[in-house]
DNA sequence: ACTTTATGTTCCGAATAATGAAACCGTAGT
DNA sequence: ACTACGGTTTCATTATTCGGAACATAAAGT
């Protein structure tokens, strides 16, 4: 049965272009002039300008005059903290997040998957003080880090292969996964096992596990990882938390079910 | 000599009326059906069901086809990674801030102007551990607030009287500013003396002391508050805290003028 | 002084996307 | 079965966006 290929609406017309440009603005994370943009851009001259104008009157970016440079706006922050609350898992999480925190003593992250990446929404430091708004927001390569991996084995398959489409396999390290089979043959004994480890392939010296947050269709909504180095614990012994950041994110999970809104 | 009314550019095009949807998701500050955001939006039914469509395929807004509802979406998050630290004195502001916290023992509050209103971007608690992203980018009136009012008395003229629109006067207190003229009046005083206060008009029991963070050119690009309330301190005995503050506000000044600043 | 080059801004007819009234569909209430 | 309601789709019309090219401006060469 040959599927017919599917007209793919990539653009979402000109919101789309905007999202496009405002992504781009944000991916240099330093202020950006005009030509620079557009050498990136797909789209032409005017169109670009035209896209910038817009965006900058909405404050959604800002222009300064001065350096002719651009940067995202502060409206960004405003529309976060109502994302964040209510789009992000981490409200929920955090309590529990605070408990295995003083629990395990170690480094932990809450992550969801946003476009094939990897989106860090919070964060505990067994040793620092938690630097909140300069982690949560933070990306990272789905292919390539323990929550990445979690998350993308527990994902519908639909998603599932749009997602593994967005991995570079750029090769962070020696260990990092080369290709779509390995990753694939992964992913399921991920979804085997419902642990996964992250064996310094971004990272040397990093490793971790993480666990998905699986809601009742056993999706995964979010991931939670456990972070060491080399040089304090080796992959099976950190194997050892898996327990404890499961039962975690089963609480996480039950707390997500009941936060449901009635009509 | 009359100035001819000038054309007013509200709209942007699509994507003006594309984020006046998304603020308005973001402003139920709850999960929001099709229904309640057709009735508070000025425009017609199939053009709001087809900007909400497309801010969904883009991540800027979340569907729950279970509950059938919006929320703001994770791709925000994101963006507010990168706004924050580019486009808010936060990061910058954030050495200043703790120290000043460790000195003074008191919450602390550091915010921009967004659209009229101040935009919360950094806080400290003296007691509670920070929660960060749930305070920062959070919103509050510019008019009955110190800060509010520091950032309103040091901004160009022309900024101003636009921001000025924006208010409400909604009287929260006894103490609440009424109107404009007794805003403006007081805005003056502060850009005389360089301090304003909130003498419990936004809550009772409520009380700060905020001062301006000024650039080159005399214009706030934000402001620092101390908060406190009238059981523990009274209005006067808050002034004292004031030199400090303003010591505080100069450092962060200096910081940002090494830094790249925007308008 | 005079090109040349790089960068940013504006124009305007053509191409395209947005518009919105109305029809439609599914579900729940009577 | 009918009605009301919330949500979705259609489609001819209209308005916006598109984008090549011309224009403007400011450095950098010669």
């Amino acid at each position: 049965m040959t599927r017919l290929f599917e007209a793919k609406k990539t653009s979402d017309g000109t919101v789309g272009k905007a999202l496009v440009m405002l992504d781009l603005v944000a991916s240099f994370e330093r202020p950006v002039r005009f030509s620079e943009i557009l050498s990136k851009s797909a789209y032409p001259k005017a169109t670009v300008y035209r896209l910038l104008q817009t965006l900058s009157n909405q404050s959604m970016l800002d222009y300064n005059a001065q350096t002719a440079t651009y940067i995202p706006g502060i409206r960004l922050v405003r529309l976060a903290h109502a994302a964040w609350r209510q789009s992000a898992l981490a409200p929920i999480a955090r309590p529990i997040l605070d408990d295995l925190a003083d629990v395990l003593g170690e480094t932990l992250h809450l992550a969801q998957m946003d476009d094939g990446h990897v989106l860090y929404v919070d964060k505990r430091n067994a040793e620092k003080p938690v630097e909140m708004f300069s982690s949560a927001g933070k990306t990272g390569p789905g292919y390539c880090t323990g929550v990445g991996k979690a998350l993308l084995a527990f994902m519908p398959a639909k998603e599932q292969t749009r997602a593994l489409k967005r991995q570079s396999f750029h090769k962070y390290t020696a260990a990092t996964l080369a290709d779509l089979p390995a990753l694939k043959a992964e992913l399921l004994e991920i979804a085997a096992i419902g642990i996964a480890f992250d064996r310094e392939e971004h990272e040397p010296g990093i490793i971790c596990v993480a666990v998905p947050i699986l809601n009742d269709l056993n999706r995964a909504i979010g991931a939670l990882s456990l972070t060491s180095t080399t040089s304090h614990n080796s992959l099976s012994s950190i194997k050892r938390f898996a327990p404890k950041l499961q039962e975690a994110a089963r609480k996480i999970s039950d707390a997500a079910k009941n936060w449901q809104f009635p009509t």
